[in-house]
DNA sequence: TTACAATGTAATCCATCACATTACAGGCTA
DNA sequence: TAGCCTGTAATGTGATGGATTACATTGTAA
């Protein structure tokens, strides 16, 4: 288990709008007007991302990083976390789904 | 710079229905079908996804996470991988986005 | 006080995409 | 030959990222 992904599992991840709303635009001292000029993409689509009204696509991913020389992997596995937690609420969707028996498994490891 | 992610940045990454269609099917004798049976979704769902043409979803994720009692992240930083490849084949669509001034991102590593 | 900038949000449209279902053709094997 | 497995096309559906437009609110500078 990894403290990263596991220390909370009933938490629910910080979403990356989150950190650009909370830490990094107002660091810069940065509208989000500039910002959605600067990324190339409109107002409303910065003003729902920070709100967390949708998600960081690989797209936004690459524009982020680029405009923050940062790598777009940090922000996407923030995304990734948000998404595999909502996956998670919806025990319903995958009750279906049972683990290999452990003597089919034994062929994976060994391959 | 990571040797994982960046070992060769002209070449495709390796799409997750890759492993499953080369490694982990073959490994275990287990048809398509059984496999689509088993996760609970149709077979043609399966038989694009090991043929790379869909991505593998957060929800598939955690469906063959759960087969297999592997973690889901494993199989979606292989799609990550793929979706930032991707991305960085459409320069035209990034072009507009500059680094901001060395003089601006010293306001982040300040924070 | 007035004017403007920034923001939140609703509404609408569009393209893409994951997935299901159905159907058909080809291949392999008992 | 009869099944089973597979590839793939066609079609429909719901969800979603994004653009655009519009309107209301708030804060601030002139």
């Amino acid at each position: 288990m990894s403290a990263s992904t596991k220390r909370n599992p009933n938490r629910r991840p910080t979403h990356p709008g989150a950190i650009l709303r909370e830490d990094v635009l107002p660091a810069l001292k940065m509208t989000q007007t500039e910002f959605a000029d600067l990324l190339g993409v409109s107002r409303v689509t910065v003003s729902e991302l920070l709100h967390e009204k949708r998600s960081l696509s690989a797209e936004m991913a690459v524009r982020i990083g680029t405009l923050f020389k940062t790598t777009p992997e940090s922000w996407l596995r923030m995304q990734e976390a948000v998404d595999l937690w909502e996956v998670a609420q919806q025990p319903a969707k995958l009750a279906a789904v049972k683990p290999l028996p452990a003597s089919r498994l034994a062929d994976l490891v060994a391959a």
